[in-house]
DNA sequence: CCGAAAAAGATTGCATACGATTTTTGTGCA
DNA sequence: TGCACAAAAATCGTATGCAATCTTTTTCGG
């Protein structure tokens, strides 16, 4: 047995080892343990994660469509850099979507969701109430899968699926433009939607998600700078 | 120039041969010349387009991601054979993503946007008037690409290629659980949706739009029946 | 000393090889 | 004939090898 499967057995039963390496390898961009720029090189990928250059292939592929790598013939995979643009487009597409999720999930969710929202809540300020950047990572993850969590519960697995893609991405985005920590803020929002699901209140639940997309986007500075592009052409 | 071209023309020039054989693939099972449940496998695959089995399996893994393929680890790739539910979801997710669509489109429309749709709106027409089952497939993707035009003047690339997904697993729904060919009416719900864009009337070109879906999916027949579970079975 | 061309090294794209698993075919027995 | 079981064929999962391309280093002329 080797390291890569003495971590991810307890994982998840993946079908093949790809979709693991690929699950590992987007915790760690959405983590920005891997920034943005980065180089995946499939022979370092592989040996990383002790499988052949084929299998380290196809999990950069999976995350090429997700939009998570950007790969350029013959030179590789690089973790995404994306633009001001692409940024905004990530959040028109939320602002699209996630009402009509908000109000999906109102339509469906059960006592047992309700539960399961709580608690991820309190992960969520437990993230925030501790300090360092270890912490920060995991609060930004925490937030994601509150958006997932609602996905989930919506029942829908192709949208579901879409959402995974953009709460992705938009951790990208927020690690490359986010300018402060308005978390606190995000996390009173999350409550408030909670809330609203428990009353069952999903006019109010859409609206609130509208706001809360519109709040996050606020707190970006998608100003073009000449910063991503040098550091870019420098290969970092 | 057809829609692909309008579609991968901005993002690049197309990096491999594997993205050419998915394209060629996706098209054969939107026409359904490859019915749902059909093996498709890498030997064969390999050997039709002349490329090894490496380059056809990358083909079908990207297939797989879209949802036009199903793979069973050491079995295969088949193409994909949506359920009642999952056909449903697919027109929810439709439902909530199109009106948002048509709306945005309608705010960035420009005059040769205009003139593509009404060449868009031409063909479709002269496919509903021919007969025989050539014509049947020209139709049913002629009226998928109207959908996928909006969308690439909607100017969202993520949107465009959710967009992409959607209507090619709608082309599978229709293949399988479609009832009459109410394409005539769906033709004449495109026109009208291309004349609320002329007149910059947004707000009717979502409504028109999310009626029209409507239409679509009331045209399906889908209670479950034991057809499609044998015939899976019998690996037909 | 600096810049450009050339060689060396690294990396990708793709084909092929081989063991593992599944499916099909063939055979013996009731 | 029909069924269980084993051999054979087909197919998949993965590793590895080679040519093409890109990157880096070296070398040489100015």
């Amino acid at each position: 047995m080797n390291i890569a499967d003495h971590i991810y057995s307890t994982d998840s039963a993946n079908q093949d080892r790809a979709q693991a390496i690929r699950d590992n390898l987007r915790d760690a961009i959405v983590d920005r343990r891997l920034a943005p720029g980065t180089k995946l090189s499939e022979g370092e990928v592989g040996t990383l994660f002790d499988v052949s250059r084929t299998v380290a292939r196809a999990a950069l592929q999976m995350l090429s469509f997700e939009g998570l790598v950007r790969t350029e013939r013959n030179r590789g995979a690089f973790v995404a850099n994306p633009s001001p643009e692409e940024a905004r487009q990530v959040f028109a597409s939320r602002r699209l979507i996630e009402p009509g999720i908000a109000i999906a999930a109102c339509g469906r969710v059960t006592s047992a969701d309700i539960a399961a929202f709580r608690a991820q809540l309190d992960e969520e300020g437990r993230f925030i109430a501790e300090r360092g950047p270890t912490a920060r990572r995991s609060e930004i993850k925490a937030s994601g899968d509150f958006h997932l969590l609602l996905a989930s519960v919506a029942g829908n697995a192709i949208l579901q699926r879409f959402m995974e893609e953009l709460v992705a991405r938009s951790s990208l985005v927020i690690a490359l433009y986010g300018r402060s920590g308005a978390s606190a803020c995000g996390h009173s929002e999350h409550t408030e939607i909670v809330g609203a699901l428990e009353s069952s209140d999903c006019e109010r639940a859409s609206r609130l998600m509208l706001h809360h997309i519109d709040h996050i986007e606020a707190d970006l500075d998608l100003r073009v700078r000449a910063g991503p592009a040098l550091r870019e052409a420098l290969n970092f």
